[in-house]
DNA sequence: ATACCCGCTATTGTATACAGAATCGCGCGG
DNA sequence: CCGCGCGATTCTGTATACAATAGCGGGTAT
């Protein structure tokens, strides 16, 4: 059984990619604290590729605000003060709303049908004895990616995918109790009424509270960070 | 005279921001329909730099739309249909909306004197006898610019750079009249209107409004494309 | 003792070289 | 006549080599 199950599974990805998700990693788990250097010829060791796939990694977690850059164009790991983790949120909140209002205008009867199946696997994570975390990760992501596809707008996904953190998402799961996570699949529920209604306003309302809900329990969880 | 304005004055920057910029060019004048595939080596002929930069640049080009990815991994130069232009003015008006609510909290005496000065150097440039529309694009610009970095977000920052396509906004103003261009100066005097009453409401839904009839300008400008 | 200047080293920016994957055109077979 | 497979070619991904520049430390003069 060679290697661990997070290198396994990332081995077939580039070179670059898995620079990205290395460093990112470091980064999320505070190996690197803010302020520390990223250093090129440093990272291609650590990571085991040269320095070319480091760079676009770099320039990617600089885009994405993971990294900023000192005057002399050097390259340090961001602070990310709860200012910034709660404008995260706020983008999030706003974006997602967006991309809901645009799902109810499109949202297909098969796409319908695979949101109702996904939130009820949600639903069963949720109730059973211990609930399943994990499960219930998964599938939530599913859900709104779900969403944000039939939104149909390459560029609302691009502009997503650099602000949906797992890492935040899995700590504010991780602090909800029972309740939430059912009240989770309930709002989950009351976007699919709102899509089946084609409304495109109540759709948005309940993916902005959704996600407003979600602040506040990740700021629960984490209170003088 | 060596050389054109353009490319002598950004001789300064690195050749990864030359590579950029002149590729974009490219696909904003026409010089490539969409769909014309953008190779590395040839690019690196045309800019005068090695693959290198030019790799960054497409990396850069790529995330903010202006190519996409065949299944082989090759870049093509993107299509952007009208509901594409329609869905940037959409999150425009949103993320640049809640720019001016956050500056609207946190404007400060000085910012809103510069702002004031600057859009009055707007209406002196509407109510020439023949409207300059350089002065109006270029102080508009800084007017938005002004709001944005009072709004203390980096993250809004780095989200609208991609956004805000000055050869669309140019093509908007070409065919603004002259009542056109005072409404602008009109509503920039109620945004400073709503910082000075710190109404963050009131500065979102005119900013909003300010957006959104950009779009429709546009529009009828290019009824058909 | 402190502030400034100079030279060295560390680090990034750019170019080039090499390896692997994808596409296109040709010839073959149905 | 059309479809399919296979090889040559083109293109991208990665590594390495070279150039330029920023930052740091030591030394010296005031």
């Amino acid at each position: 059984m060679p290697g661990n199950a997070t290198s396994a599974s990332r081995a077939a990805a580039s070179a670059s990619d898995r620079a990205y998700t290395e460093i990112r990693g470091l980064i999320l788990a505070g190996d690197a604290s803010p302020g520390t250097p990223l250093r090129e010829e440093a990272l291609a060791d650590i990571v085991g590729v040269s320095r070319t796939p480091i760079r676009e990694a770099l320039r990617r977690l600089e885009s994405e605000l993971y990294a900023s850059r000192t005057p002399g164009g050097r390259l340090v790991v961001a602070e990310w003060d709860s200012d910034d983790v709660a404008e995260m949120f706020a983008l999030r909140a706003m974006l997602e709303g967006h991309a809901a209002a645009r799902a109810a205008r499109r949202m297909t009867a098969a796409g319908l049908a695979e949101l109702k199946r996904c939130n009820a696997a949600i639903e069963a994570a949720v109730a059973q004895p211990q609930p399943d975390i994990a499960r219930f990760l998964t599938e939530n992501r599913r859900f709104h990616d779900l969403i944000l596809s039939a939104s149909s707008s390459a560029r609302l996904a691009a502009m997503l995918a650099g602000l949906v953190e797992q890492p935040i998402v899995r700590r504010t799961a991780a602090r909800y109790d029972r309740a939430d996570l059912a009240r989770s699949a309930h709002e989950h529920d009351q976007m699919i009424q709102a899509f089946t209604a084609r409304d495109e306003d109540w759709a948005r309302a309940v993916m902005t509270a959704h996600i407003r809900r979600a602040l506040h329990a990740f700021q629960n969880a984490s209170p003088s960070k």
